[in-house]
DNA sequence: ATATATACCTCGTGATATGATGTATAGCGT
DNA sequence: ACGCTATACATCATATCACGAGGTATATAT
């Protein structure tokens, strides 16, 4: 897919991701899997931005010997993902422009 | 609407602009103006990438005693509009993942 | 005269995704 | 014992991009 309508969708995937359930990185990559791709430093990128926003906050975890950072959605986190919905509809509105003005 | 989501169609918007009938600049601005408002750095950053990619050619008219510059789109540029297309399939995915988990 | 519309252009900035790279542990096969 | 893979985090440099601010110039209307 073209790298800006991605970028159009990366945060919300994300929070989508940690909406229902909290969840750490690694575990993020493999959910969002079958429907994005995306690298860990991409998704790291991404955590730290939505935490700086405060869409998120993060709990850390000792597993298994290993860190586990854990991300739970805040308020402001679902109210993105509310806005995108609202988003969608002007993109929407783009989408007719740009496939009916083709049929001419 | 979200800065990212807008780069994402952006390109492909002044690329239909200009299919049924070739545009110049300021035309442009104009006849999207309903659709999608985008200012003129914007707009000619756009025209001289897509130039650069040859999705477009130019042809410079002197009109009125002010210069126009026409752009012209190229079947790279016709190919442009149809691979959106595909692409919004996959976006669509993407949104049908964001509105269901949502429900949960 | 002055303001507005037309019509182009460039520069600097901030935001962003991504590849490359690094650190460290657990577990499994040979 | 050794290497490999999976798990799990992090940072840096780079390239791309939209956009505001600012610049140039002409025609027309007030």
């Amino acid at each position: 897919m073209d790298a800006q309508l991605r970028r159009g969708v990366l945060d919300v995937c994300v929070l989508v991701a940690i909406k229902n359930e909290d969840s750490y990185g690694y575990k993020i990559i493999k959910d969002l899997k079958p429907i994005l791709e995306l690298s860990e430093s991409t998704l790291y990128t991404i955590l730290k931005r939505l935490e700086e926003s405060k869409m998120l906050v993060v709990r850390s975890v000792e597993f298994e010997g290993r860190l586990r950072k854990y991300y739970h959605i805040t308020d402001a986190g679902l109210k993105r993902i509310e806005d995108f919905k609202d988003e969608w509809k002007e993109l929407m509105n783009i989408y007719s422009f740009i496939t009916e003005e083709d049929k001419l």
